[in-house]
DNA sequence: TTGTACGCGTTATCAC
DNA sequence: GTGATAACGCGTACAA
């Protein structure tokens, strides 16, 4: 690995000089500047990232540091290209790790991420009093939440206005005149879960509809718990007429369950799933959703970043996207 | 930051012996390590990987580099946790780029993981003469290649079986009594494609059938092109009565143009895809394919690359997975 | 067994 | 404008 030395031999400068070339100093005349590039590019010169990373300052080390449960669920997964997306035309890398939810695993990558002197971390936290994200903001480490939200937030975030998204999907199935409709939620103690279900719950209300507590269940926001809540609802003695169910994850368990029983959506059960798929178009029917910007939610995380870095003293942003309702073939 | 410093002034020893105490040389008595080992917890000593990194010779930096086309494929989201999984239990760290099938991307990042000081790097070349990827090896840098094939392959390679798969797949549809069947292949300079389009013929030729020209199609691997090719099959005068999809992008694009045309499946049109989906079981009818152990490839690279560090000299090592048919209902 | 001192490849602070 | 030189935090010969 060539290294400043070897330039600066070659172009017969002071290492220094180098460099200040590499950092666009103005503080060197043209000639020169020239000439120390001539060198660099003979010799396929590149400068050593952890190098630089060990001396300078935070902002200007050009590493992000994402953390999400997993990266197979596809909202994360779009979330995370448009992390990544940003962060490549800002010349930044992400280090991208996987919690699965567990706190010590989170803890470890935490640990990881401070220790390779990141810019800054973007991340979903696990609950809303996650210790250890707290601990990070206060060690000074730019922090940008997305997806979820921490109980008390100085941060940066990105969140998606679910409440209002869950509320306009029961909202179309009961103007499509479903009155029985099923809830499956997630872990009532993540704020998306929890204000999803509150829009559903909105929605009813505005109707005059009751909430019956045998058509909500709640689920862990993985696969097999949506088709375990699912097969519940059906045993129903009068089951729901519709189904909403608050992830992608367990809506795919949900869909496992009603094709097995034979069911035909919408004609017996009509189905609307939060989130998007990339292949919910593919699905026979198409499958009706509440979509998530995802993308959109990991750019606004990563130039807000990018943005605090420039500017540390900035007022914490608070950003709210909207979802949009895909009305498909489902119901 | 607390560092090396702190913790050898508060335990009362120079900095080398703390160095020791966090290497385990073994070259330090009992009592002394335990009096280190406290001043670090009391501390919350965190070892600081960058400087880490920069002394650290190849092998013991526990840092990895992942390079994909994209992570938002099922295929490479399930083989990228393989990684991880081998990587965070053996306390290393990866990082992940995404290189949209770009030379430019790929170099890009390539550049980052060597001037990151990566240990090594796991990659699917994206095509078989990939100059960057020969470079890389040529420098010394341990690479391990998985899922498509270099011309030259003088590295740790880990491979699925397409030829095989594919064969069986088509098998399968000939048994159950098609005869003309469509196939919907990849991009013909990378390695995977070409053999699963060969496992293909192989079948055909196998049953003394011909595989006709016309129902050969040639798509990128992307959901639009399934689409674009499935929608030409089906135009055919006299259309295949099955399909055989090369990969999961363009089988959930081939189910889209189904569905559009209102087509039965597999009554009217029966299908198959390579690569199995999360999904797959929640679709109408539960798809049928050829599952490609995508975790166990993950897996296995990253044992091999951590095999590599701890032995440079070893004989390269070749590995072929086997992929499985997953009958289902769709054909 | 432990400590001293050097170097890894940079950036930043001084002089000149 | 440019050049020495001191850090950054750590690993490791070499000396003690």
């Amino acid at each position: 690995m060539t290294s400043l030395t070897d330039v600066a031999k070659r172009a017969e400068v002071s290492i220094a000089t180098v460099s200040r070339v590499i950092n666009n100093s103005d503080k060197v005349v043209p000639e020169t500047r020239r000439i120390v590039e001539k060198a660099m590019e003979e010799l396929g010169y590149h400068p050593n990232r952890v190098a630089r990373r060990l001396r300078q300052r935070g902002g200007k080390r050009h590493l992000l540091g994402l953390i999400i449960p997993d990266i197979q669920n596809p909202f994360f997964a779009e979330l995370s290209r448009g992390v990544e997306d940003v962060a490549y035309a800002n010349q930044f890398a992400v280090m991208l790790c996987n919690s699965d939810e567990n706190l010590k695993k989170e803890k470890f990558y935490l640990d990881v991420l401070r220790s390779e002197s990141v810019d800054g971390i973007i991340l979903p936290p696990i609950h809303e009093r996650d210790p250890v994200v707290y601990k990070l903001i206060e060690d000074g480490i730019p922090v940008v939440t997305v997806d979820r939200s921490l109980s008390q937030c100085t941060t940066d975030k990105v969140e998606v206005d679910n409440r209002r998204g869950a509320h306009e999907a029961v909202e179309h199935l009961i103007k499509l005149g479903h009155r029985r409709i099923g809830l499956i939620a997630g872990r009532l103690n993540v704020s998306t879960s929890r204000d999803r279900k509150q829009g559903f719950l909105d929605a009813l209300a505005a109707h005059k509809l009751s909430a019956s507590e045998a058509y909500v269940r709640g689920g862990d926001f993985k696969q097999a718990s949506g088709r375990a809540m699912a097969d519940q609802l059906l045993d129903l003695p009068e089951p729901p007429t519709a189904i909403f169910v608050l992830n992608n994850l367990m809506t795919v368990g949900a869909l496992e369950a009603i094709h097995r029983r034979k069911l035909r959506i919408p004609a017996d059960i009509a189905v609307i799933g939060f989130d998007d798929l990339p292949w919910a178009e593919a699905l026979d029917p198409p499958l009706t959703v509440v979509r998530q910007p995802a993308y959109e939610v990991g750019q606004a995380a990563a130039d807000l970043l990018l943005k605090r870095l420039q500017e540390p003293k900035r007022a914490a942003t608070h950003l709210l996207l909207l979802p949009k309702l895909i009305i498909r073939n489902s119901c």
